[in-house]
DNA sequence: AAAGTCATGTCAGCTGCTGTCATCAGTACT
DNA sequence: AGTACTGATGACAGCAGCTGACATGACTTT
C-alpha cells in the first residue's frame, strides 16, 4: 500500500474526460480535474504535458506499431500497400481496444474545440512522419516515402471519419481498404483525363 | 494624419517576425512585439487573435481562391484533377507574392516550434475542408470529395516541402504536378499487387 | 539504521489572453 | 460652429495554463 491512492494517472484521465464531456473542454480548468482526482494541479502536469494530452495518450504506442508493421511487410510490397497494411493493423487495434462508442465520445469532444483538432492533426502528421521514416529505411526514396505516408494517413483519416460517423456494418480496416480503392479510382481518372488532353 | 502612426497591423507583423527570427517564437513575448511596434499588448490582440496568427494571416484569402478555382473548373474534370489545378493556382500565387526566400525564413521559424506546426497543419486541414465543400457543391459525393481534397492537400504539402528545401529549378505548380504523378504510380502499384494476389 | 528514490504537495511567478472602461482624432450631421 | 458618433488605441484588472524550486514522507536499498 502506497502513501497515496494508486493509479494517479488513470484517475486524472478519467476525471478529465468526464469533465470535458460534462462542461466542455475549455470550461474545465486543470485545478478542477486535479480536485476530482484527489490530486493537485501540479501533479496533473507531471503526468500530462498539457491539458489536451489526456485525450491523446497512447498515440506514440500506435506509432511504434506502425513502424513494426512496415518493417514486417514483405520487401516486394509497394510502398502505399505497405502503409495501408500498417494502418489497417492500427485501425484494428483502435477498434478492439476502445470501441466505436468511446471513439465517438472522444470525437465529439474534439470537434467542438479547435485546439483539440490541432492536436489530432499533429498526431496524424506524426504518424505520417513515422511511416515515411520506416519506408525510407526500406530504401524508398524521400519524396515517394513522404507521399505514400501522407496519402496513407489521409486515407486513414477519411476512413476513421466514416467509421465514427456512420453506422456502417463495416469495420475500420475494411473502411481503410475501401477508401484506398476509391482513391485509386480518383488517380486513375486524372491519368485518363490527362492522356486525352 | 491620424492620431497614431499608420498601419499598426503591418508594424505588428514586422516586429513579430523580426523577433521570432531573432530570439525564437517562444522566447518573445507579446509585450515585446507590441513595444517594438510602438503599441500596447492589448492592441496586438485586437489585430491578431493569438501570437501565432501573425505567421498565418492571408490563409483565408487562399482558401477563397481555392473555392473560386474549383468552381471555375470544367464540370467534366475529375475531382482530383480539379483539386490539383486549384492548388497549383494557389501555389503560383504563393510563389509570386512572397517568394521562396520568405517561405524558407517562415518555415525555419515554424519547424522549430510544435505549436506553430500545429497551426500550419490546421491551415492545410482547413483548405482540405474548403476544397471538399467546393467539390460537394459540384455534386461529388461526400467520401469521394473528402478523399480527393485530403489527398490533394497532402500532395501540395509534399510539393511545398520539396520547393522550400531543395534548390530545384522547378517552380511550385510544376512540383505539384510532379508529385501527383508520383502518387498515381503509387496507387497503380497497389492495384497491380492486389490483382496478382 | 542510514541513505537514497520517487511520487506528491506547496508556493511563487511568468505569460498568453480577455473584459471593461476611458480617451480622443476624425467625420458627419445639424 | 457645435454636437453627436465612430473607431482605433490605451490603461488596468484578472483568469488560467504552465513551470521552477523546494519540502515531505513512505518505500527501498545497503
Amino acid at each position: 500500500m502506497g502513501r497515496w491512492e494508486p493509479n494517479a494517472r488513470g484517475r486524472l484521465a478519467q476525471a478529465a474526460i468526464e469533465l470535458y464531456g460534462e462542461r466542455g473542454f475549455d470550461r474545465t480548468t486543470v485545478a478542477e480535474i486535479a480536485a476530482r482526482a484527489g490530486l493537485t494541479e501540479r501533479t496533473f502536469f507531471r503526468h500530462y504535458s498539457d491539458k489536451r494530452e489526456v485525450l491523446f495518450a497512447g498515440s506514440e504506442a500506435m506509432a511504434e506499431r506502425l513502424v513494426a508493421a512496415v518493417a514486417a511487410a514483405p520487401g516486394s510490397a509497394p510502398p502505399l500497400a505497405t502503409v495501408a497494411v500498417a494502418l489497417e493493423e492500427v485501425g484494428a487495434a483502435i477498434q478492439e481496444s476502445r470501441g466505436r462508442d468511446f471513439a465517438r465520445a472522444r470525437r465529439s469532444i474534439i470537434v467542438s474545440n479547435p485546439e483539440l483538432q490541432e492536436r489530432e492533426l499533429i498526431k496524424l502528421a506524426s504518424w505520417a512522419g513515422t511511416l515515411a521514416g520506416a519506408l525510407r529505411d526500406r530504401g524508398v526514396d524521400e519524396t515517394t516515402a513522404t507521399l505514400a505516408a501522407q496519402t496513407g494517413v489521409a486515407v486513414f483519416h477519411v476512413a476513421f471519419g466514416r467509421w465514427v460517423s456512420n453506422d456502417d456494418e463495416l469495420d475500420l480496416p475494411a473502411l481503410i481498404r475501401d477508401s484506398l480503392t476509391i482513391l485509386s479510382a480518383l488517380t486513375a481518372a486524372v491519368d485518363q483525363s490527362a492522356a486525352v488532353a
